[in-house]
DNA sequence: CTGTTAGCGCTTTCAT
DNA sequence: ATGAAAGCGCTAACAG
């Protein structure tokens, strides 16, 4: 196929070997990352000849050698929630940043991932980061080659390491802000709710409402995007309803924009509004919406943590909890 | 180091080829995704074999013997701006769609990019989608072992492909835009001006400026951030400016947020702006900012019809341009 | 069409 | 500490 004319046919361990005069066994020692017993002159011969050589190991052979490469899955259903921006940029930094690679797999609604996987490089990454939301820990243990599965998707399993954001304190915490100005009636637009992690949510915000007294009006089934947000906000009865809590700050966005007539100067005058991510677009001065979000960097570190101990993370590692707060702005 | 407890060693090529009763060639062949001379029998029992075991294909070992893991890079400076969102998602999209993975590459600044990239898999992609702003082609070419670079970031050389926006065209509509609307004044809000797309794009701005008439009245550098359009924005004089125009439509944002005052209804009381990019976020109500912009989906097209054509590619193959237009909405 | 034989580039016993 | 040799799993000649 690739019929590329290579100009100077890549040089590989034997020929630093060989420059260097040594055996390949000495050269693959001296270059390792892992201290191995070489003699100092020849680990300096070696390092000198891979330099003059620009000798760059060929990881998909080390790989072979190794049985690991480097490399970390991130799997997906899309990147296009506002909330995506926050998160991955820096998940990306920090796990580059402990010398891994990483592989973004978008499997949408999870149609044929497991055929994609199949024959692509993805099924022999070192680790596996689940967000997306379909699947559970054991399907991806069999979708990756190995167990080191990280569940970012609120799918607990004893077999997996998860990391989960702790969403019942900062809904708390929300709530009790509405009922403090008392709010007495909420209204609650929800978004994928084949997600798990969904789910929780809406569950912790059932229990809040109640146990501060006030009464939701209604679920309204959204689907996390400034539209839906747009579209769901005409059932919002301003005359009745104390507060709207969204499940994403999206849909708040719309829902303001739907009723910007009752926010003078972004102020609630009607309803209390409130969002969820805490996306960094609620410091824009159109959107100042109050929200509920954990600390980026405290959820990635945790991630990291774990992605950095191979021996926990693959023996089912552990389970931890990130916790949210609540971050008033001008619509809560 | 990874003592991780397999549970069942993974069938191999040679397990299917025992199981089938042919060799391992034949079984090889079975499986391969060409056409390859095998009987119809045999072909049917590998397949079954394949089947029962649970096969999968050890593509790392297929990358070593083949020289192509089916694995291209995206080399991007960083993941923050709000239209890398309008685009990710779909290039991911696409390109799995023609069976390859994507391993993604964030060089922040470009400080140790290549130091990072030495012992990577990345280094062994089949190719590498550059948008990172610093990087030349020729850089491009020895960073990654072979020559099936295809520069995005406007860096053109005639060993590398290339897709690039036609800019020019966009911005003389926007200008011509507001020339027709008797604007003889404008400032230019600037981006990182150490990428040659924006060099590009600004003396775009400058010679549409002057062919229209229009006065450029100061060129204030930014960051394509919301944050520095809504700094920057106090150095607007709007008595005599008749127009803004911001190479980024975050910055436009910015420059609204600070001047709702003279956008009653978001229409232009006083002066008139423009963006760049057609971000989604402009279809929200809040920022209905006129835009400049060029089919994403094309643009993607075009990128995937490149990568599709190795021996193009690799022989630097085409420079292809996509065009741009004007999108008008309330500001402009 | 089929099996045998070499590798791809690197790591790792295992003797020395 | 060192080198020879045996793989990792697969594909690609090369004879039959």
């Amino acid at each position: 196929m690739s019929t590329v004319p290579k100009s100077a046919p890549e040089p590989t361990l034997s020929d630093v070997a060989a420059l260097a005069g040594v055996s390949r066994a000495i050269a693959s020692r001296a270059l390792s990352a892992q201290p191995r017993p070489v003699s100092a002159d020849k680990r300096e011969r070696v390092m000198r000849a891979a330099e003059t050589l620009g000798f760059r190991p060929n990881s998909l052979a080390r790989g072979l050698a190794n049985k690991s490469v480097n490399l970390v899955a991130i799997l997906v259903n899309h990147i296009h929630d506002l909330s995506d921006l926050d998160l991955f940029d820096l998940l990306l930094t920090e796990i580059q940043a402990i010398g891994k690679q990483v592989i973004f797999i978008r499997v949408g609604a999870g149609e044929d991932a497991e055929r994609f996987l199949r024959d692509g490089v993805a099924y022999h990454v070192d680790a596996a980061l689940v967000f997306a939301d379909f699947a559970d820990a054991a399907t991806m243990r069999t979708m990756f080659r190995n167990n080191a599965v990280l569940m970012l998707n609120g799918h607990h399993d004893a077999g997996a390491a998860s990391v989960t954001m702790d969403e019942a304190k900062g809904i708390g915490e929300a709530v009790a802000d509405a009922a403090a100005k008392g709010v007495r009636s909420a209204m609650l637009l929800t978004g994928r709710m084949m997600s798990l992690v969904e789910q929780a949510r809406v569950a912790s915000y059932r229990a809040a409402l109640q146990a501060h007294g006030i009464e939701l009006l209604a679920e309204l089934a959204g689907d996390y995007s400034y539209a839906s947000g747009r579209q769901l906000a005409r059932q919002i009865d301003v005359d009745t309803t104390g507060a709207v809590f969204c499940t994403s700050d999206a849909m708040a966005m719309g829902v303001l924009d739907a009723h910007r007539q009752h926010f003078p100067d972004h102020r609630p005058a009607r309803f209390r509004l409130y969002g969820f991510d805490n996306i960094s677009l609620t410091q824009f001065d159109a959107y100042p919406i109050s929200s509920i979000g954990a600390d980026r960097k405290e959820y990635v570190a945790q991630i990291v943590r774990i992605l950095n101990d191979p021996a926990g993370l693959a023996s089912g590692g552990g389970h931890v909890l990130v916790a949210t707060r609540y971050v008033p702005r001008l619509t809560g």
